[in-house]
DNA sequence: GTGAAAGCGCTAACAC
DNA sequence: GTGTTAGCGCTTTCAC
């Protein structure tokens, strides 16, 4: 069954294509009469018509399809959540997007990026799996619109999460919860996590305005998976009692799950005798663990959305600096009053 | 700056846009004299030219890109696993992915095969984010490959893991450390999980084969979550000494979080007092737990791969019955010999 | 060994 | 109101 083009139509409808084109793109609704229109309608329905949406691009110069390129689809659960914002938008304003996963080699780079320009997309949008500074690839467009990564240079469209509001959300609920001896669980400096400097002073802005002075003891550092945590929070639990923490903010939802496991070891309770707070809220950990996690969410999708809005010229971008994109908490049950003991 | 094309080539190279076109394209390697080969590409280095391919695919009828139809690439793990399988066989073979999100709406669906059809995609891959039945949604061509899915009315190329053999593996891996009284935490029906029926069949033929009598008690069901696990697990561990299971096949992952969490609660070690044996390899719940799960994995980046192969033409497919992608162990710590008491 | 020319399926000036 | 026509940028016969 060889595809009907739109002569076809036009021959059924005893019409020229310039008329079915006019009629299908609604262009020339006040020129074409609408005896003419039906005629037109009717008959691209009865030959089961479907544009050539090629041969359109070839001609109106712009394809409705915009280029996703990413570095690490795989590897994180976050990836998702990201795509689907994208698509969301580009959907909803009749776009497609071509996903290309980089894997962070260079060179599939530079190849993904001729690929893309050589299928004339109409947008682009640099994507990075989590939040880091990027050296730009050269060969990015000027409006190409970065997505959970902030370029080393300046310059461009791009949306990261708000690390340090987030840090400072997160303190909140536990010094609101009435806790004075806070730590923070971060991730060891060689990791180079961008989030864990901007937490960190989310931490300490926080403790500064509720009036309590940082304890150095009480900044831990770790690999930030659950092993980290565990052997972080242990040692923070090994402090004597009056200068051990009664809370704990975590880096991420794994390190609290470490942070979990510690209590649990000296025979601790969940809020009771510590209270817990994640960042990521990632489902599988966040969600599941028990009592389920009070953590801070990062706004994947909603930045997914906002790099393509701004992409297809929905939206604005300021290019002096990264949007810094919210980062909700999520109140679930980790976090209570600090035990009677040390109650002040 | 304008876009330089082909004929900008041929004009710096003094030739005609045909011999461009054939030298670029490797056609003419025989006709074409060297020196003119050597000219049009220095021309094309000089200029900077880069191919149009959406001109390409009009007059070629092949674009190079295959779309991905799924039903909800968001809120699974896994989906990145799939996409980065079919995407590095799509990239080793010059092809781009289109990726459509239909959100499991069959109105998107309905667009998305219309839309990419008339993007006139050279193949379609229609995909599952957790292995199930699906109708297919009619507009869907013949040959388009379906991934972790299998069609209700069967002919169509397919690919689904092998979860009959997967639960195979993970029993033998408990009969093998020398267990005989193996728990099953299975999912409850209501969830109408495809996998489940074939991952107990496998629970049972292995226990068959051990000689093993199969114990109604020791198949517990559940919600197929780290709470589930858990009341499914105290539930097992309450069966009087003698009857309880010294080890625990666990549906997925997060039941055997569930599983850990119980034995934990009443003082058991894993796998000093119980053996447990997951499902799916969630890099955040089986790598993270302690002791480290062994589990069976989903091998989701296989069977991306399989799909796009497929779809490519590189390999070939049987229709009448979907593949059965294996599913391999991943050994871990979670598994030991059963408690002497036990002992036989 | 190279070029002229037709045409992929569509849109948009410009005629009438 | 509707049709004619000229391309969009490329590939590919066919002529020379």
């Amino acid at each position: 069954m060889a595809r009907v083009r739109m002569s076809d139509v036009a021959a059924r409808a005893g019409v020229s294509t310039a008329t079915v084109s006019m009629v299908l793109n609604g262009v020339g609704s006040t020129r074409v009469s609408p005896q003419t229109q039906q005629r037109v309608r009717e008959a691209a329905e009865a030959v089961g018509y479907k544009p050539n949406s090629v041969a359109r691009s070839l001609r109106t110069q712009q394809t409705r399809m915009v280029g996703l390129i990413s570095d690490t689809i795989a590897s994180t659960p976050f990836a998702g959540r990201m795509l689907a914002g994208a698509n969301d938008v580009a959907r909803e304003h009749g776009h497609l997007v071509i996903l290309v996963d980089t894997e962070q080699d260079p060179d599939a780079e530079r190849q993904a990026l001729n690929a893309l320009s050589g299928q004339q997309v109409d947008a682009m949008i640099y994507a990075s799996m989590w939040h880091r500074v990027v050296e730009v690839p050269d060969g990015l467009p000027e409006d190409a619109v970065l997505l959970d990564c902030a370029p080393a240079a300046g310059g461009r469209a791009a949306v990261v999460p708000d690390e340090q509001a987030g840090g400072m959300a997160a303190v909140r609920e536990l010094v609101t919860a009435g806790h004075r001896r806070i730590a923070f669980l971060d991730a060891e400096e060689r990791f180079e996590l961008v989030a864990s400097p901007l937490r960190h002073e989310g931490y300490l802005q926080v403790l500064a305005e509720a009036g309590i002075e940082p304890d150095p003891a009480l900044h831990a550092r770790a690999e930030p998976v659950a092993g980290g945590g565990r052997e972080a929070a242990q040692r923070l639990l090994d402090l004597p009692a009056g200068r051990a923490p009664t809370a704990m903010f975590c880096f991420n939802d794994r390190m609290a799950m470490g942070a979990y496991a510690a209590a649990h070891r000296r025979g601790l309770s969940v809020p009771g005798d510590l209270s817990v707070v994640g960042y990521d809220d990632q489902q599988l950990v966040a969600a599941e663990l028990d009592p389920p996690l009070t953590t801070i969410a990062l706004p994947h999708y909603e930045m997914g959305r906002w790099a393509m809005e701004v992409a297809l010229g929905l939206r604005q971008a300021d290019r002096a600096t990264p949007y810094l994109m919210p980062c909700p908490v999520i109140r679930r049950a980790s976090v209570g009053p600090p035990p009677a003991a040390f109650g002040d």
